[in-house]
DNA sequence: TCTGGGGTCCTAGGACCC
DNA sequence: TCTGGGGTCCTAGGACCC
């Protein structure tokens, strides 16, 4: 989708169309930033990301809206349902994304393009937004595609174009590429995919790991995963950013209470459950740490919970260090369904 | 001008077992 | 007195994505 939650509350809201609109996250004005913006912000510079502070700097006259995910969410559930209607393989990677693998659907490119211009109506008609799709023989390739040419974009790379659509692409255009390792390649005189795709791949895995392997793939055009529907998921987390940074110990270990009942509930909702809590903490100089344990628990309520947290927390205790951010998450989970169908198997 | 919240995957070291 | 090789699980940190 294109800037998807803005596009959302402008929908809601047709007196915003037109209007730099700017959806935002966090506890407060200072401490918030942009989680997603509408195309006339970013004319400003607006980025998702961005500190808050920073974006009234640039866009002063922007609207912005605090974020509603429940909206996001609905609407999100009705726009996989009308993919779904495609194709029978279908996968959903993120609230407002999916591959959809229509090979079994089409015989020519000509009639893939049908399919995608039949998708852009149907949503455009039925949830008011627009979306940009590319079509390609491969996930890696589609997904590139369809950030060709936003928003309202319609991208395809035909097997024969695949080379001649890369090569010019900065590395950073591959999803997988960030930062870091733009910075690495960059080292080693590697700039664009086309460069990728000329350097050894034995370089590559000796520099990069497995991460070497699939970038020398990719930046070649070859990507083989399927497209198929996620399975369980790995873990459940909450965060928070406080009001204002805190060295007070009760009042941490108090925090926690909110993110703790949150994740039991939710976990209870998708009838999960798990064997490690863990904890994250982000401190006023934004350096971060991570503590686990994995349990063997059958009760966990909200009080056992908060026991284990406590331990957790306790080593940070003497040091006095403010807090900026305090978080939750329960991982090694186990499907309820899912297990008792296994037990099924050995009754 | 100063940084959110929800995830996944990978790496590397250490404990432990045979 | 000093020493292998293979495997699994746990833990912490980091890169990346939306």
């Amino acid at each position: 989708m294109d800037s998807f939650y803005p596009s959302v509350e402008k929908r809601e809201d047709t007196s915003l169309n037109d209007k730099p609109v700017i959806v935002t996250i966090g506890p407060n004005e200072g401490r918030g930033v942009v989680t997603s913006c509408s195309y006339e912000a970013r004319k400003y510079g607006v980025k998702s990301g961005m500190a808050l502070q920073i974006a009234r700097k640039l866009c002063p006259n922007a609207i912005y809206l605090p974020a509603n995910f429940e909206l996001y969410r609905e609407t999100s559930e009705r726009i996989m349902h009308i993919l779904e209607q495609f194709t029978e393989q279908f996968e959903k990677v993120s609230i407002d994304e999916a591959y959809l693998d229509i090979s079994n659907v089409i015989i020519d490119y000509k009639d893939a393009k049908k399919i995608a211009l039949k998708i852009k109506k149907v949503i455009k008609s039925k949830e008011k937004i627009t979306c940009s799709i590319g079509i390609a023989p491969n996930k890696i390739v589609a997904k590139i595609a369809s950030g060709f040419n936003k928003p309202n974009g319609l991208t395809i790379v035909s097997p024969k174009d695949i080379k001649k659509f890369l090569e010019p692409l900065s590395v950073k255009k591959l999803p997988g590429i960030g930062k870091k390792t733009e910075v690495e390649l960059k080292k080693l005189g590697i700039i664009t995919i086309k460069d990728i795709a000329d350097s050894s791949k034995v370089l590559l895995v000796e520099k990069f790991g497995k991460n070497g392997v699939w970038m020398w793939d990719a930046a070649n055009g070859i990507d083989e995963s399927p497209v198929e529907e996620r399975g369980y998921r790995k873990s459940i987390s909450t965060q928070r950013t406080l009001l204002e940074d805190i060295d007070e110990w009760n009042k941490i270990v108090n925090s926690f209470s909110p993110l703790i009942e949150e994740v039991l509930q939710r976990a209870d909702e998708e009838s999960y459950d798990f064997r490690t809590l863990g904890i994250m903490l982000t401190f006023d100089n934004f350096k971060k740490v991570t503590r686990e344990k994995t349990l063997h628990l059958t009760k966990k309520s909200q009080s056992i919970i908060e026991e284990y947290v406590k331990q957790l927390l306790e080593e940070f205790r003497p040091e006095h260090r403010k807090i900026r951010r305090i978080g939750l998450k329960i991982s090694n989970l186990m499907h309820k369904e899912k297990n008792r169908l296994l037990l099924d198997d050995y009754m």
